[in-house]
DNA sequence: GACTGAATTCAACAAGCGTTGAGATCTGCC
DNA sequence: GGCAGATCTCAACGCTTGTTGAATTCAGTC
């Protein structure tokens, strides 16, 4: 059996002190941040709960603990979307209908690159466990990003449209972050630009009869 | 306890006979269709023995018995290319440069539409779970398909065009087969080829700075 | 400074997983 | 028609999973 060795400053070799963590420890941050990490790299039932929590330093108890269940979390994690669609549409739409593409892709793209990107990643990997992560990609592509650009645009056909330049968005996403396809994946933003972005302005304001 | 009640044309009601099942019947091949349709619905993980030997009405022991694993069963039914990629090259290419697009989205959605769809979409189901899907499909797409298509095509910039062609058919099949886009979903072929078709062709032929 | 309650670890649970070995039954061959 | 081997079911194994309850320790309050 092993003995607990406390050294001067209260903290523990080899064993970890049980009870109360002295103040300042964010648990259930830490929890959120190594849950959106874990579930991007190996999906929802990659990512077990053991292996969140020792990610975040803490038992895996504290997941019941604070989220109820392995679902709770996820939820907070990666279901809760990030950002208000609000306001990226009124920055997507700012410059008129003719520089959608553009504007479109360089703001998936730049939110996906920095910390946006392990929660698309997660949503996308958890597409096949998790039901809602597949409603949650659905309403937040189709209602609230694209429906509203469309109507913005105030193109014929407004669905169709919708789903055409979704189905380039989440293809991209998948080239780029998740399949690895090179040289879309290491390619800079502006690459990327002037290649899809025509590709979008089509989608929406173009011919595709 | 259950007393197996033997019938006249030799099935039970109730409780599996043991033993060597009469000639006939398939169980490899049932196993692989069932493998195929599970991994396809619920991915590497979700799938699992026991659901995939229920659905080919067997019992679970027999994967180990043909595949030797679960992973043996998983390269058989998935990770095999169905068909001979030159073959498709060919008649991608038959009606030369000007038509690529057009035949590339035509052949991937019959193909899709049809048997084959099981398979890519089990494939990209299964990519967290299995590197090897992973390293499957980007070799599929890549190496075999739209590398070989950019080199008849006599293109510049190969590989970016290359990994642009494969994000738009990546996401129409995320979008049609997977999350089920609407109306991608049930649009038929024609539609899907006007909206898609351009897109490819300028990935290839036209002009991406 | 004692006391209440929140935070944390630990040990253990039941359920489900892939896998295995033993036994039962049929087929093909001589 | 008997025998070897292939096919198949059954029961059980060991492992991992998500979850839980008890025990322990700290923070805040009067």
């Amino acid at each position: 059996m092993m003995v607990p060795v406390t050294t001067a400053n209260g903290k523990t070799t080899g064993v970890r002190r049980r009870g109360r963590r002295p103040a300042g420890e964010d648990t259930r941050a830490a929890l959120v941040t190594a849950a959106r990490t874990e579930f991007a790299e190996h999906g929802y039932d990659g990512a077990t709960v053991r292996s969140i929590a020792a990610r975040a330093g803490v038992d895996p108890a504290m997941v019941n603990h604070w989220f109820g269940s392995k679902d709770g979390l996820f939820a907070q994690a990666v279901l809760r979307v990030p950002f208000d669609p609000q306001v990226v549409l009124d920055q997507v739409t700012a410059d008129g209908p003719e520089h959608l593409g553009d504007n479109i892709v360089r703001t998936f793209l730049a939110n996906w690159d920095g910390a946006g990107g392990e929660v698309f990643i997660a949503l996308v990997r958890s597409v096949t466990a998790r039901d809602e992560a597949l409603r949650a990609l659905k309403d937040f592509l189709v209602h609230r990003m694209f429906k509203g650009i469309t109507e913005a645009a105030g193109c014929d056909r407004p669905e169709l449209r919708a789903s055409l330049c979704a189905s380039q968005i989440i293809g991209m996403g998948m080239a780029r972050y998740v399949i690895g396809l090179e040289p879309l994946a290491s390619a800079d933003i502006e690459t990327i630009v002037a290649g899809v972005a025509p590709t979008l302005q089509r989608y929406l304001t173009g011919d595709i009869d």
